[in-house]
DNA sequence: AAAACGTTTGACCGGGCGGTCAGGATCACG
DNA sequence: CGTGATCCTGACCGCCCGGTCAAACGTTTT
């Protein structure tokens, strides 16, 4: 029986309703600035509910950080090693700026963790993370090494994906401002730009 | 008489270890997350003796941000339309990430507001940011036009380039975390990256 | 219907928050 | 040295923070 299916109607609506508040919350202020009063407030509860289904402010951050870590390294897992290489790169560009699309505030709260020194994650930084990007830097390293794309740091090659992509979920604001009103979606001119801009980069 | 000039050796010294020290806590915990108290402890002095130099906390983040927009529009108001257009941009790069080298502080102080969805410099991005981005976006566009680098989108060209250096700045722990200790200092293998990439990518 | 269980709340707690204030210590300068 | 301006502090304020608890309210089961 999975703690889903053991869970009452009422606690599995109040839980959600609670973890998408405290996204909101935590991913605008962090989670020192973030209040429970906000988060109770924005789920539509009291306080003291808040806290008969979360023991701490603390325990709901860390549910939060949990289940986003895993949707985070999702779209790096799929990169295959037998496909073709650019394309494989192009395709982990794309869902990562899906992600930032259609998940800003999961990104704004992995910025704010990371920001503060990723106290609560740096575990599964230096261990999952690590270890997934080390296999596909050895992937793309291959990929290089047999002129399948041009040569290029790996590290780095990850690095600027995630930098390109998380920056328009976490600078929206920045963007928008630039951009203006009339300029259009800025996802959509971002993955022209990141289209273009990887396929010269790597295509040998 | 410029406002330097009329205070005392100790106002000039104790509103420097202030601002340094807020600069610390607030690049950290962002301005909710940052309290009086850890400033004045940072900074060496009694939190009613940090409340005689500033009236407010609000008051020491302003000018906090008010400082740094200026720092950070610098290195783009120097690209020069008479210039070699590869070689401008690549200095622009370089301008930035050695900002983001030695003052990776004030770049996450940054981050944090336009996380928080910018409340404090929302006009400043709209105002004098963005003239500044149309006015160099032309010029990179008029390169394009007349064929001295390749066809790109100049306000994404801009964007890539902030995301990219901001990045080694902000998420520095977590690019330590997946390089480890040994592959050397990110910021020489960041730069090596970067010409790299934004030669092929403008190289006509 | 009533026992049993799950859910919600108002009142409350100690502590830390941003900020104030009266007065004492220290300094620059005649 | 004196004295006025500048600098600093301990004690304090009202408020909001994360969290607790007993009691009341709903719902389900028997």
């Amino acid at each position: 029986m999975s703690p889903e299916n053991s869970r009452t109607r009422i606690q599995r609506r109040n839980r959600r309703a609670i973890l998408e508040a405290a996204l909101e919350v935590f991913s605008q202020h962090g989670f020192r600035g973030a209040t429970l009063d906000q988060i109770a407030a924005e789920a539509g509860l009291s306080k003291p509910n808040l806290l008969y289904y979360f023991p701490s402010k603390e325990a709901i951050h860390e549910t939060l950080l949990a289940g986003l870590m895993e949707t985070w390294l999702a779209p790096l897992r799929m990169l295959d090693p037998a496909g073709d290489p650019v394309e494989e790169i192009l395709g982990y560009v794309r869902r990562k700026l899906v992600l930032s699309r259609d998940f800003p505030r999961e990104s704004r709260l992995f910025a704010n963790e990371i920001l503060q020194g990723a106290p609560r994650i740096k575990p599964s930084l230096e261990g999952e993370l690590k270890a997934l990007v080390d296999e596909k830097a050895q992937v793309i390293a291959g990929w290089a090494a047999n002129g399948r794309i041009a040569d290029i740091d790996p590290y780095h090659l990850i690095f600027s994906i995630w930098a390109l992509t998380q920056h328009y979920a976490d600078f929206d604001v920045q963007v928008r401002a630039v951009l203006g009103t009339e300029r259009g979606d800025p996802f959509e001119g971002a993955e022209r730009y990141l289209v273009t801009m990887f396929t010269r980069l790597l295509t040998p």
